[in-house]
DNA sequence: ATGTCGTGGACGCCACGA
């Protein structure tokens, strides 16, 4: 099985680029972020003529998530018990099942700053996420949790750790919430960059994508059953050149047929 | 690094979020 996650920042404007790299790679299943669309406008019909089936739950402007699959999607759940809001709910999470996989697509708050009422709502979702997957490894050994965390694991995972001093994505809390969804018994899969270093992101201002300057937030997280079939683990960062990039690129992980 | 995107209001720029 094929399993990538990738924000999409805007599934609209990235439509185009997103049917080539689905025709390009062919993944079982795909966890999108940030579709900022609504569930009635999401093209269900483009990604269908490729074959995927599409679990989506968007509002509207901001934040959206989603899965595609072409191995099944069932049980399909928007959001999760006990979701923190900002004030409201957003659209953060959905999950379904794939082929015997549970799988969830993550969008986890920025945060902003530190002393921004956004990061103790990152903090506090962080939290009630790792409850609710908890509750779900209880019922299944086969979890995939996948998408962006908005957090970089280790300072290995952004380009010059001097630069984040004081900023969110890297802070202590962030990283022990982090902690505490793989001490749950899941495994942050490390990802081969194809070129550079391992990053997912690359801000588009002031030519940081070719300067190197990403990091690496976008994670699949993968119960111990799933972990120990992975054959291979890569970031595309390809889909970050070109015309009419997103910000972030696929990460991708190969994982061998049950024995 | 604050250099760019994306969205949507009521535009032909601005505010906001990332």
């Amino acid at each position: 099985m094929l399993l990538a996650t990738w924000n999409v920042n805007s599934i609209t404007a990235r439509l185009p680029r997103l049917l080539e790299w689905l025709d390009d790679t062919r993944p079982d299943v795909l966890c999108l972020q940030e579709t900022k669309v609504a569930d009635g406008a999401f093209p269900t019909a483009e990604v269908g003529e490729l074959g995927y089936d599409a679990a989506t739950h968007g509002s509207g402007r901001w934040n959206g998530v989603a899965i595609l699959s072409r191995v099944g999607l069932d049980e399909v759940t928007a959001g999760f018990a006990g979701e923190p809001g900002f004030p409201e709910v957003e659209a953060r999470a959905v999950s379904a099942t794939c082929a015997g996989v549970r799988v969830w697509s993550v969008y986890v708050p920025n945060g902003r700053e530190l002393d921004h009422p956004h990061y103790a709502y990152k903090l506090a979702w962080l939290a009630a996420l790792r409850e609710a997957l908890g509750a779900e490894l209880g019922a299944s050994d086969r979890l995939a949790v996948c998408g962006d965390f908005n957090i970089a694991p280790t300072d290995q995972d952004v380009w010059d750790p001097a630069e984040f001093l004081g900023s969110t994505h890297v802070s202590a809390p962030e990283r022990a919430a982090l902690t505490e969804l793989l001490d749950l018994g899941l495994t942050d899969v490390p990802p081969r960059a194809l070129k550079g270093r391992p990053f997912s992101y690359w801000d588009y201002r002031a030519g940081m994508f070719h300067k190197g300057m990403g990091m690496r937030i976008d994670l699949l997280l993968l119960s111990r059953a799933l972990a120990s079939r992975v054959t291979d683990a890569y970031i595309d960062r390809e889909a970050r050149k070109g015309t009419g990039p997103s910000d972030h690129a696929p990460v991708v992980v190969g994982l061998a047929t049950e024995s």
